[in-house]
RNA sequence: GGCGACAUGGCCAAGUGGUAAGGCACGGGUCUGCAACACCCUCAUCCCCGGUUCAAAUCCGGGUGUCGCCUCCA
Protein backbone atom coordinates (compact mmCIF):
# COMPACT_ATOMS: atom_id res chain seq x y z
CA UNK A 1 0.00 0.00 0.00
CA UNK A 2 1.63 3.41 -1.06
CA UNK A 3 0.73 6.47 0.38
CA UNK A 4 1.96 9.97 -0.90
CA UNK A 5 3.72 11.95 2.23
CA UNK A 6 3.73 15.12 1.81
CA UNK A 7 6.53 15.80 4.19
CA UNK A 8 8.70 13.84 1.91
CA UNK A 9 6.60 14.59 -1.35
CA UNK A 10 6.67 11.43 -2.57
CA UNK A 11 4.76 7.97 -2.59
CA UNK A 12 6.15 5.95 -0.01
CA UNK A 13 5.22 2.37 1.03
CA UNK A 14 2.40 2.41 4.06
CA UNK A 15 4.85 0.72 7.42
CA UNK A 16 2.86 1.19 10.36
CA UNK A 17 4.41 1.57 13.41
CA UNK A 18 2.66 -1.28 14.98
CA UNK A 19 1.86 -3.81 12.40
CA UNK A 20 -1.27 -4.97 11.78
CA UNK A 21 -2.85 -1.44 13.45
CA UNK A 22 -3.40 2.48 12.24
CA UNK A 23 -3.18 5.25 14.52
CA UNK A 24 -4.80 8.16 12.30
CA UNK A 25 -5.54 11.66 12.94
CA UNK A 26 -8.00 13.71 11.00
CA UNK A 27 -8.90 17.65 11.77
CA UNK A 28 -12.41 17.95 11.86
CA UNK A 29 -14.28 21.06 11.13
CA UNK A 30 -14.95 24.08 13.51
CA UNK A 31 -18.30 23.90 14.37
CA UNK A 32 -19.70 27.10 13.66
CA UNK A 33 -22.20 26.22 10.80
CA UNK A 34 -23.51 23.36 8.73
CA UNK A 35 -20.35 21.89 7.20
CA UNK A 36 -20.34 22.81 3.63
CA UNK A 37 -19.09 20.58 0.52
CA UNK A 38 -15.91 21.31 0.75
CA UNK A 39 -15.56 20.06 4.79
CA UNK A 40 -17.20 16.98 3.75
CA UNK A 41 -14.23 16.13 0.73
CA UNK A 42 -12.03 15.24 3.32
CA UNK A 43 -14.19 13.41 5.29
CA UNK A 44 -15.69 11.09 2.52
CA UNK A 45 -11.52 10.52 1.63
CA UNK A 46 -10.03 9.60 4.85
CA UNK A 47 -13.48 7.42 5.52
CA UNK A 48 -12.44 5.47 2.53
CA UNK A 49 -9.10 5.50 3.52
CA UNK A 50 -10.09 3.76 6.61
CA UNK A 51 -12.20 1.52 4.87
CA UNK A 52 -9.88 0.22 2.46
CA UNK A 53 -7.27 -0.31 5.05
CA UNK A 54 -9.89 -2.24 7.42
CA UNK A 55 -10.82 -4.40 4.24
CA UNK A 56 -7.33 -5.58 4.17
CA UNK A 57 -7.38 -6.70 8.00
CA UNK A 58 -5.42 -3.62 9.11
CA UNK A 59 -7.08 -1.85 12.34
CA UNK A 60 -7.60 1.51 12.23
CA UNK A 61 -8.21 4.12 15.23
CA UNK A 62 -9.38 6.79 13.87
CA UNK A 63 -9.59 10.24 15.74
CA UNK A 64 -11.32 12.97 14.46
CA UNK A 65 -11.73 16.22 16.27
CA UNK A 66 -14.21 19.03 16.36
CA UNK A 67 -13.16 22.01 17.46
CA UNK A 68 -15.51 23.64 19.38
CA UNK A 69 -14.13 26.82 20.86
CA UNK A 70 -12.58 29.75 18.30
CA UNK A 71 -13.59 33.03 16.90
CA UNK A 72 -16.28 31.89 14.55
CA UNK A 73 -18.04 29.98 17.46
CA UNK A 74 -18.28 33.15 19.19
CA UNK A 75 -19.18 35.71 17.16
CA UNK A 76 -22.03 33.14 15.87
CA UNK A 77 -22.97 32.67 19.34
CA UNK A 78 -23.39 36.66 20.07
CA UNK A 79 -25.30 37.40 16.56
CA UNK A 80 -28.34 34.29 17.87
CA UNK A 81 -27.64 35.86 21.81
CA UNK A 82 -26.86 32.40 23.02
CA UNK A 83 -23.80 30.57 24.60
CA UNK A 84 -21.01 28.96 22.83
CA UNK A 85 -21.77 25.81 23.26
CA UNK A 86 -25.19 26.14 22.30
CA UNK A 87 -23.59 26.59 18.83
CA UNK A 88 -21.27 23.98 19.02
CA UNK A 89 -23.48 21.31 20.41
CA UNK A 90 -25.90 22.12 17.50
CA UNK A 91 -23.54 21.75 14.88
CA UNK A 92 -21.99 19.07 16.10
CA UNK A 93 -24.93 16.85 16.10
CA UNK A 94 -25.86 18.50 12.32
CA UNK A 95 -22.56 17.30 11.10
CA UNK A 96 -22.87 13.97 12.12
CA UNK A 97 -26.55 13.96 11.12
CA UNK A 98 -24.56 14.74 7.32
CA UNK A 99 -21.54 11.90 7.93
CA UNK A 100 -24.23 9.62 8.47
CA UNK A 101 -26.25 10.47 5.21
CA UNK A 102 -22.51 10.42 3.05
CA UNK A 103 -21.92 7.64 4.74
CA UNK A 104 -19.04 8.74 7.28
CA UNK A 105 -18.31 6.00 9.88
CA UNK A 106 -18.01 7.49 12.81
CA UNK A 107 -14.27 8.08 14.16
CA UNK A 108 -13.25 5.50 16.93
CA UNK A 109 -13.09 8.76 18.91
CA UNK A 110 -14.20 12.27 18.14
CA UNK A 111 -12.66 14.20 21.04
CA UNK A 112 -13.89 18.09 22.05
CA UNK A 113 -11.34 20.65 22.03
CA UNK A 114 -13.09 22.12 25.33
CA UNK A 115 -12.97 18.42 26.74
CA UNK A 116 -9.10 18.49 26.54
CA UNK A 117 -8.22 22.30 28.30
CA UNK A 118 -6.24 20.21 31.00
CA UNK A 119 -3.92 18.28 28.55
CA UNK A 120 -3.10 21.75 26.36
CA UNK A 121 -2.54 23.40 29.87
CA UNK A 122 0.02 20.43 30.66
CA UNK A 123 1.47 20.56 26.93
CA UNK A 124 2.00 24.51 26.86
CA UNK A 125 3.67 24.30 30.48
CA UNK A 126 6.18 21.59 29.16
CA UNK A 127 6.64 23.65 25.93
CA UNK A 128 7.55 26.65 28.54
CA UNK A 129 9.82 24.33 30.52
CA UNK A 130 11.80 23.58 27.59
CA UNK A 131 12.28 26.69 26.30
CA UNK A 132 10.19 26.42 23.09
CA UNK A 133 7.37 28.61 24.54
CA UNK A 134 7.07 32.00 26.64
CA UNK A 135 4.19 34.21 28.48
CA UNK A 136 4.28 37.51 27.58
CA UNK A 137 1.35 39.40 29.47
CA UNK A 138 -0.81 36.33 30.21
CA UNK A 139 -0.61 35.18 26.06
CA UNK A 140 1.35 32.16 25.61
CA UNK A 141 3.24 32.17 22.38
CA UNK A 142 5.66 29.05 20.91
CA UNK A 143 9.48 30.49 19.99
CA UNK A 144 9.35 29.64 16.33
CA UNK A 145 12.58 29.87 15.91
CA UNK A 146 13.95 27.77 18.60
CA UNK A 147 12.60 25.00 16.41
CA UNK A 148 14.78 24.28 13.77
CA UNK A 149 12.79 22.06 11.47
CA UNK A 150 10.19 24.63 11.77
CA UNK A 151 8.82 24.13 7.74
CA UNK A 152 9.72 21.04 6.85
CA UNK A 153 5.98 19.95 6.14
CA UNK A 154 5.21 22.77 4.02
CA UNK A 155 8.71 23.54 2.49
CA UNK A 156 9.07 27.30 3.72
CA UNK A 157 11.97 28.65 5.71
CA UNK A 158 11.22 31.45 8.11
CA UNK A 159 13.54 33.71 6.06
CA UNK A 160 11.19 33.54 3.24
CA UNK A 161 8.31 33.92 5.17
CA UNK A 162 9.70 37.12 6.86
CA UNK A 163 10.46 38.34 2.66
CA UNK A 164 7.15 37.93 1.49
CA UNK A 165 5.25 40.76 0.84
CA UNK A 166 2.12 40.01 3.47
CA UNK A 167 2.32 41.75 6.42
CA UNK A 168 2.45 38.99 8.91
CA UNK A 169 2.95 40.82 12.05
CA UNK A 170 -0.83 41.44 13.47
CA UNK A 171 -2.09 44.54 15.44
CA UNK A 172 -1.93 43.57 19.12
CA UNK A 173 0.68 40.85 18.75
CA UNK A 174 3.40 43.76 19.59
CA UNK A 175 4.91 41.51 23.10
CA UNK A 176 5.60 38.49 20.57
CA UNK A 177 9.63 37.62 20.20
CA UNK A 178 9.31 37.13 16.94
CA UNK A 179 6.61 37.63 14.05
CA UNK A 180 6.45 34.18 13.19
CA UNK A 181 5.41 33.34 16.63
CA UNK A 182 2.32 31.48 17.17
CA UNK A 183 -0.38 31.50 20.14
CA UNK A 184 -0.88 28.68 22.36
CA UNK A 185 -3.01 30.49 25.23
CA UNK A 186 -4.85 34.09 24.66
CA UNK A 187 -6.30 35.93 27.39
CA UNK A 188 -10.22 35.84 27.16
CA UNK A 189 -12.14 38.94 26.08
CA UNK A 190 -15.48 40.07 27.72
CA UNK A 191 -17.92 37.43 27.08
CA UNK A 192 -15.62 34.68 25.76
CA UNK A 193 -15.75 31.24 27.56
CA UNK A 194 -12.80 30.71 29.56
CA UNK A 195 -10.46 28.33 31.69
CA UNK A 196 -8.40 29.90 34.27
CA UNK A 197 -4.06 29.08 33.68
CA UNK A 198 -1.34 30.61 35.66
CA UNK A 199 -1.01 32.89 32.55
CA UNK A 200 -4.23 33.96 32.17
CA UNK A 201 -7.99 33.53 32.57
CA UNK A 202 -8.41 32.57 28.82
CA UNK A 203 -8.57 29.56 25.84
CA UNK A 204 -6.19 27.32 23.88
CA UNK A 205 -4.90 28.32 20.39
CA UNK A 206 -6.26 26.87 17.85
CA UNK A 207 -3.25 24.14 16.75
CA UNK A 208 -2.54 23.27 20.38
CA UNK A 209 -5.78 21.57 20.43
CA UNK A 210 -4.76 18.58 17.65
CA UNK A 211 -1.68 18.08 19.07
CA UNK A 212 -2.64 16.98 22.28
CA UNK A 213 -6.13 15.36 21.08
CA UNK A 214 -3.68 13.02 18.71
CA UNK A 215 -0.98 12.54 21.97
CA UNK A 216 -4.23 11.50 24.35
CA UNK A 217 -5.73 8.90 22.17
CA UNK A 218 -3.33 7.57 19.76
CA UNK A 219 -0.13 8.25 21.33
CA UNK A 220 3.11 10.71 20.65
CA UNK A 221 4.18 8.92 17.46
CA UNK A 222 1.05 8.59 14.83
CA UNK A 223 1.13 7.11 11.55
CA UNK A 224 -1.02 9.45 9.77
CA UNK A 225 -2.06 12.55 9.80
CA UNK A 226 -4.57 13.80 7.50
CA UNK A 227 -6.54 17.03 6.91
CA UNK A 228 -7.11 19.87 4.33
CA UNK A 229 -3.99 21.24 2.30
CA UNK A 230 -4.68 24.25 3.38
CA UNK A 231 -4.03 23.29 7.09
CA UNK A 232 -0.52 22.16 5.78
CA UNK A 233 0.53 25.84 6.38
CA UNK A 234 0.12 27.42 9.14
CA UNK A 235 -1.65 24.64 11.12
CA UNK A 236 0.38 20.95 10.64
CA UNK A 237 3.47 22.94 10.46
CA UNK A 238 2.63 24.32 14.11
CA UNK A 239 1.27 20.82 14.90
CA UNK A 240 4.65 19.61 14.38
CA UNK A 241 7.10 22.07 16.21
CA UNK A 242 4.52 21.76 19.39
CA UNK A 243 4.15 17.66 19.31
CA UNK A 244 7.97 17.07 18.08
CA UNK A 245 9.33 20.09 20.45
CA UNK A 246 7.16 18.50 23.59
CA UNK A 247 7.71 14.63 23.21
CA UNK A 248 10.90 14.90 21.87
CA UNK A 249 9.65 12.22 19.05
CA UNK A 250 8.55 12.41 15.49
CA UNK A 251 4.94 13.22 15.52
CA UNK A 252 3.34 11.63 12.27
CA UNK A 253 4.76 9.25 10.13
CA UNK A 254 2.54 9.90 6.90
CA UNK A 255 0.89 13.52 6.19
CA UNK A 256 -2.37 13.12 3.85
CA UNK A 257 -3.78 15.95 2.43
CA UNK A 258 -6.77 16.07 -0.16
CA UNK A 259 -7.41 19.01 -2.82
CA UNK A 260 -9.83 21.78 -2.37
CA UNK A 261 -13.13 21.33 -3.51
CA UNK A 262 -13.80 24.43 -6.57
CA UNK A 263 -17.34 25.15 -7.91
CA UNK A 264 -17.10 26.68 -11.03
CA UNK A 265 -13.06 26.38 -10.82
CA UNK A 266 -13.25 29.17 -7.70
CA UNK A 267 -12.36 28.64 -4.65
CA UNK A 268 -15.81 28.01 -2.43
CA UNK A 269 -16.52 31.26 -0.59
CA UNK A 270 -19.65 32.54 0.80
CA UNK A 271 -18.87 36.42 -0.82
CA UNK A 272 -19.04 34.66 -4.21
CA UNK A 273 -21.50 33.23 -3.47
CA UNK A 274 -21.15 29.74 -4.46
CA UNK A 275 -20.78 28.62 -0.88
CA UNK A 276 -23.39 25.37 -0.75
CA UNK A 277 -23.76 23.47 2.26
CA UNK A 278 -24.13 19.57 3.01
CA UNK A 279 -27.51 20.04 3.90
CA UNK A 280 -28.34 21.97 0.51
CA UNK A 281 -27.07 18.82 -1.55
CA UNK A 282 -29.27 16.67 0.85
CA UNK A 283 -32.12 18.13 -0.20
CA UNK A 284 -32.09 17.39 -4.20
CA UNK A 285 -30.03 14.28 -3.79
CA UNK A 286 -29.34 11.32 -1.98
CA UNK A 287 -26.08 12.10 -0.35
CA UNK A 288 -24.78 9.07 -1.68
CA UNK A 289 -24.11 10.79 -4.88
CA UNK A 290 -22.23 13.29 -3.54
CA UNK A 291 -19.40 10.34 -2.18
CA UNK A 292 -19.89 8.89 -5.18
CA UNK A 293 -18.69 12.31 -7.13
CA UNK A 294 -16.06 13.15 -4.51
CA UNK A 295 -14.43 9.45 -5.11
CA UNK A 296 -14.48 9.81 -8.89
CA UNK A 297 -11.43 12.10 -8.87
CA UNK A 298 -8.13 11.60 -7.06
CA UNK A 299 -8.13 12.90 -3.88
CA UNK A 300 -4.96 15.01 -4.08
CA UNK A 301 -6.27 16.55 -7.80
CA UNK A 302 -8.49 19.81 -7.32
CA UNK A 303 -12.22 18.71 -7.57
CA UNK A 304 -14.60 20.91 -9.47
CA UNK A 305 -18.32 20.69 -8.95
CA UNK A 306 -21.25 22.04 -10.36
CA UNK A 307 -25.00 21.02 -10.87
CA UNK A 308 -23.98 19.35 -13.98
CA UNK A 309 -21.53 17.19 -12.90
CA UNK A 310 -23.67 15.97 -9.56
CA UNK A 311 -26.38 15.45 -12.66
CA UNK A 312 -23.68 12.75 -14.58
CA UNK A 313 -22.44 10.94 -11.00
CA UNK A 314 -25.84 10.58 -10.22
CA UNK A 315 -26.72 8.78 -13.93
CA UNK A 316 -23.71 6.92 -13.20
CA UNK A 317 -24.44 5.79 -9.36
CA UNK A 318 -28.13 5.14 -10.65
CA UNK A 319 -26.30 2.53 -13.47
CA UNK A 320 -24.51 0.38 -10.33
CA UNK A 321 -27.35 0.34 -8.22
CA UNK A 322 -29.51 -0.98 -10.93
CA UNK A 323 -27.40 -3.48 -11.29
CA UNK A 324 -27.15 -4.77 -8.18
CA UNK A 325 -30.57 -4.65 -8.17
CA UNK A 326 -31.34 -7.09 -10.87
CA UNK A 327 -28.51 -9.39 -9.54
CA UNK A 328 -30.66 -9.73 -6.62
CA UNK A 329 -33.53 -10.82 -8.67
CA UNK A 330 -31.43 -13.27 -10.19
CA UNK A 331 -29.92 -13.89 -6.94
CA UNK A 332 -33.37 -14.91 -5.94
CA UNK A 333 -34.19 -17.59 -8.42
CA UNK A 334 -31.67 -19.54 -6.92
CA UNK A 335 -30.54 -22.12 -9.57
CA UNK A 336 -28.53 -24.96 -7.87
CA UNK A 337 -25.83 -26.22 -10.34
CA UNK A 338 -22.31 -26.12 -11.69
CA UNK A 339 -20.86 -23.34 -12.80
CA UNK A 340 -20.47 -23.83 -16.11
CA UNK A 341 -17.28 -23.22 -18.68
CA UNK A 342 -18.21 -20.21 -19.44
CA UNK A 343 -19.23 -19.13 -16.10
CA UNK A 344 -15.53 -20.11 -15.40
CA UNK A 345 -13.97 -18.18 -17.88
CA UNK A 346 -16.13 -14.76 -16.83
CA UNK A 347 -15.13 -15.43 -12.84
CA UNK A 348 -11.60 -15.43 -14.23
CA UNK A 349 -12.15 -11.88 -15.72
CA UNK A 350 -14.18 -10.53 -12.42
CA UNK A 351 -11.09 -11.47 -10.39
CA UNK A 352 -8.64 -9.67 -12.78
CA UNK A 353 -10.96 -6.45 -12.21
CA UNK A 354 -10.98 -7.37 -8.18
CA UNK A 355 -7.06 -7.18 -9.18
CA UNK A 356 -7.39 -3.99 -10.93
CA UNK A 357 -9.67 -2.11 -7.97
CA UNK A 358 -6.86 -3.24 -5.39
CA UNK A 359 -4.06 -2.61 -7.13
CA UNK A 360 -5.86 1.37 -7.91
CA UNK A 361 -6.45 1.42 -4.00
CA UNK A 362 -2.84 0.41 -3.58
CA UNK A 363 -1.18 3.06 -5.34
CA UNK A 364 -2.22 6.33 -3.03
CA UNK A 365 -6.03 5.18 -2.97
CA UNK A 366 -6.77 6.11 -6.42
CA UNK A 367 -10.74 5.51 -5.89
CA UNK A 368 -10.98 7.17 -9.79
CA UNK A 369 -9.36 4.22 -11.38
CA UNK A 370 -11.01 1.60 -8.49
CA UNK A 371 -14.51 2.81 -9.64
CA UNK A 372 -13.81 2.49 -13.47
CA UNK A 373 -12.87 -1.30 -12.49
CA UNK A 374 -16.28 -1.36 -10.49
CA UNK A 375 -17.69 -0.46 -13.64
CA UNK A 376 -16.71 -2.50 -15.61
CA UNK A 377 -17.50 -5.22 -13.24
CA UNK A 378 -21.24 -3.89 -13.74
CA UNK A 379 -20.47 -4.43 -17.33
CA UNK A 380 -19.24 -7.89 -16.67
CA UNK A 381 -22.32 -8.62 -14.89
CA UNK A 382 -24.85 -6.94 -16.93
CA UNK A 383 -24.13 -8.85 -20.25
CA UNK A 384 -23.29 -12.25 -18.53
CA UNK A 385 -25.88 -12.51 -15.88
CA UNK A 386 -28.91 -13.76 -16.30
CA UNK A 387 -32.08 -15.95 -15.82
CA UNK A 388 -30.11 -18.90 -16.28
CA UNK A 389 -27.24 -18.15 -14.39
CA UNK A 390 -26.11 -20.41 -11.33
CA UNK A 391 -26.58 -19.49 -8.21
CA UNK A 392 -22.75 -19.59 -7.37
CA UNK A 393 -21.99 -17.18 -10.46
CA UNK A 394 -24.30 -14.92 -9.58
CA UNK A 395 -23.01 -14.82 -5.75
CA UNK A 396 -19.79 -14.22 -6.58
CA UNK A 397 -20.56 -11.09 -8.68
CA UNK A 398 -22.72 -9.79 -6.32
CA UNK A 399 -20.43 -10.72 -3.18
CA UNK A 400 -17.47 -8.90 -5.04
CA UNK A 401 -19.57 -5.55 -5.85
CA UNK A 402 -21.00 -5.28 -2.26
CA UNK A 403 -17.79 -5.85 -0.88
CA UNK A 404 -16.07 -3.09 -3.72
CA UNK A 405 -18.93 -0.74 -2.72
CA UNK A 406 -18.19 -1.05 0.45
CA UNK A 407 -14.92 -0.10 0.61
CA UNK A 408 -15.82 2.86 -1.49
CA UNK A 409 -18.38 3.80 1.26
CA UNK A 410 -21.59 3.36 -1.39
CA UNK A 411 -24.65 1.74 -0.44
CA UNK A 412 -25.14 -0.80 -2.90
CA UNK A 413 -28.93 -0.90 -2.49
CA UNK A 414 -32.14 1.16 -3.17
CA UNK A 415 -34.03 2.30 -0.33
CA UNK A 416 -36.59 -0.11 -0.59
CA UNK A 417 -39.91 2.45 0.51
CA UNK A 418 -43.28 1.31 1.48
CA UNK A 419 -45.69 2.01 -1.81
CA UNK A 420 -49.20 2.93 -0.75
CA UNK A 421 -51.97 1.15 -1.68
CA UNK A 422 -53.48 3.96 -4.18
CA UNK A 423 -50.34 3.50 -6.37
CA UNK A 424 -50.04 -0.02 -6.57
CA UNK A 425 -53.50 -0.11 -7.49
CA UNK A 426 -52.60 2.54 -10.03
CA UNK A 427 -50.00 -0.39 -10.88
CA UNK A 428 -51.99 -2.86 -11.33
CA UNK A 429 -55.15 -0.35 -13.24
CA UNK A 430 -52.29 0.15 -15.94
CA UNK A 431 -51.18 -3.46 -16.62
CA UNK A 432 -55.04 -4.06 -17.29
CA UNK A 433 -55.10 -1.24 -19.68
CA UNK A 434 -51.92 -1.82 -21.68
CA UNK A 435 -53.47 -5.67 -21.99
CA UNK A 436 -56.61 -4.45 -23.11
CA UNK A 437 -54.24 -2.05 -25.42
CA UNK A 438 -55.84 0.81 -23.94
CA UNK A 439 -52.32 2.66 -23.87
CA UNK A 440 -53.63 5.99 -23.68
CA UNK A 441 -55.01 5.30 -20.20
CA UNK A 442 -51.42 3.49 -19.45
CA UNK A 443 -49.37 6.16 -20.30
CA UNK A 444 -51.99 8.63 -17.95
CA UNK A 445 -51.20 6.73 -15.24
CA UNK A 446 -47.80 6.54 -15.92
CA UNK A 447 -47.48 10.27 -15.61
CA UNK A 448 -49.51 10.37 -13.24
CA UNK A 449 -46.81 8.05 -11.11
CA UNK A 450 -43.95 9.95 -12.37
CA UNK A 451 -45.50 13.75 -11.49
CA UNK A 452 -45.28 11.46 -7.93
CA UNK A 453 -41.62 11.23 -8.38
CA UNK A 454 -42.43 7.10 -9.11
CA UNK A 455 -40.66 5.73 -12.73
CA UNK A 456 -42.45 2.74 -14.00
CA UNK A 457 -39.94 0.38 -15.70
CA UNK A 458 -41.61 -2.76 -17.93
CA UNK A 459 -39.39 -5.51 -17.87
CA UNK A 460 -39.72 -9.38 -18.82
CA UNK A 461 -40.16 -10.06 -15.49
CA UNK A 462 -42.74 -7.66 -14.86
CA UNK A 463 -43.34 -3.77 -13.60
CA UNK A 464 -40.24 -2.16 -11.51
CA UNK A 465 -40.79 0.93 -10.35
CA UNK A 466 -38.35 3.31 -8.25
CA UNK A 467 -38.09 6.57 -7.13
CA UNK A 468 -36.40 9.30 -9.24
C1' G B 1 7.82 39.07 -3.82
C1' G B 2 8.52 33.71 -2.12
C1' C B 3 6.78 28.53 -2.53
C1' G B 4 3.88 24.95 -5.15
C1' A B 5 0.25 22.31 -8.26
C1' C B 6 -2.10 21.46 -12.69
C1' A B 7 -3.06 21.61 -18.41
C1' U B 8 -5.85 14.41 -21.69
C1' G B 9 -12.32 13.86 -26.43
C1' G B 10 -18.68 17.93 -25.68
C1' C B 11 -18.21 17.40 -19.97
C1' C B 12 -15.73 14.65 -15.85
C1' A B 13 -11.46 11.68 -15.22
C1' A B 14 -7.38 7.49 -15.00
C1' G B 15 -2.79 6.62 -17.20
C1' U B 16 3.78 9.11 -15.79
C1' G B 17 8.73 5.78 -21.34
C1' G B 18 6.14 1.13 -25.36
C1' U B 19 1.92 3.32 -28.80
C1' A B 20 -4.71 6.67 -25.03
C1' A B 21 -8.99 3.02 -18.73
C1' G B 22 -13.75 4.26 -17.04
C1' G B 23 -18.13 7.41 -16.46
C1' C B 24 -21.72 11.14 -18.19
C1' A B 25 -23.73 13.38 -22.56
C1' C B 26 -24.51 12.87 -28.03
C1' G B 27 -25.55 9.77 -32.42
C1' G B 28 -26.84 4.75 -34.64
C1' G B 29 -28.95 -0.11 -33.40
C1' U B 30 -31.37 -4.52 -30.41
C1' C B 31 -35.40 -5.00 -26.91
C1' U B 32 -40.36 -2.51 -25.83
C1' G B 33 -47.32 -0.75 -27.66
C1' C B 34 -44.41 3.70 -26.64
C1' A B 35 -40.97 5.16 -22.96
C1' A B 36 -37.56 3.86 -19.27
C1' C B 37 -33.96 0.02 -17.95
C1' A B 38 -30.33 -3.20 -20.05
C1' C B 39 -27.13 -4.47 -24.10
C1' C B 40 -24.17 -3.60 -28.78
C1' C B 41 -21.68 0.00 -32.01
C1' U B 42 -19.59 4.98 -32.91
C1' C B 43 -16.74 9.25 -30.74
C1' A B 44 -9.34 11.98 -28.67
C1' U B 45 -2.86 11.25 -30.06
C1' C B 46 -2.89 13.98 -24.79
C1' C B 47 -1.83 23.36 -24.27
C1' C B 48 2.43 25.32 -27.66
C1' C B 49 7.75 25.18 -29.24
C1' G B 50 12.40 22.71 -28.93
C1' G B 51 15.39 18.52 -27.02
C1' U B 52 16.68 13.30 -25.11
C1' U B 53 15.24 8.20 -26.89
C1' C B 54 14.51 2.78 -31.32
C1' A B 55 10.08 4.63 -28.75
C1' A B 56 7.10 10.43 -24.94
C1' A B 57 0.65 12.27 -23.02
C1' U B 58 4.52 10.23 -19.90
C1' C B 59 11.66 12.59 -19.19
C1' C B 60 14.47 17.59 -19.90
C1' G B 61 14.46 23.01 -21.37
C1' G B 62 11.57 27.26 -22.81
C1' G B 63 6.76 29.43 -23.47
C1' U B 64 1.39 30.17 -22.60
C1' G B 65 -2.72 29.42 -19.43
C1' U B 66 -5.42 28.08 -14.90
C1' C B 67 -5.32 27.44 -9.75
C1' G B 68 -3.51 27.10 -4.70
C1' C B 69 -0.48 28.41 -0.25
C1' C B 70 2.34 32.41 2.22
C1' U B 71 -3.93 35.48 6.45
C1' C B 72 -9.32 32.45 9.53
C1' C B 73 -10.24 28.37 6.11
C1' A B 74 -11.37 21.24 4.56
Amino acid sequence: MKIYNTLTKTKEEFIPLEPGKVKMYVCGPTVYNLIHIGNARPMIVFDTVRRYMEYKGLEVNYVSNFTDVDDKIINKAIEEGVSSSEISERYIKECLKDMEGMNVKPATKHPLATEEIDGMLDMIQDLIDKGFAYDANGTVYFRTKKFEEYGKLSKKNLEDLQAGHREIKVVGEESKEDPMDFVLWKPKKDGEPSWSSKWSDGRPGWHIECSVMAKKYLGEEIDIHAGGEDLVFPHHENEIAQSEACNGEKFAKYWMHNAFLNIDNKKMSKSLGNFFTVRDISEKYDLQVLRFFMLSAHYRSPLNFSADLMESSKNGLDRIVTAMESLKEYKAKNIEKELSQEEKKNLEALKSLEEKFEKSMEDDFNTADAISAVFEMVKLSNTTVNDSSSSLYVDEFSKKLVTFLDILGIKAYRETEIIDEDIEKLIEERQEARKSKNFSRADEIRDTLLEKGIVLEDTREGVKWKKM
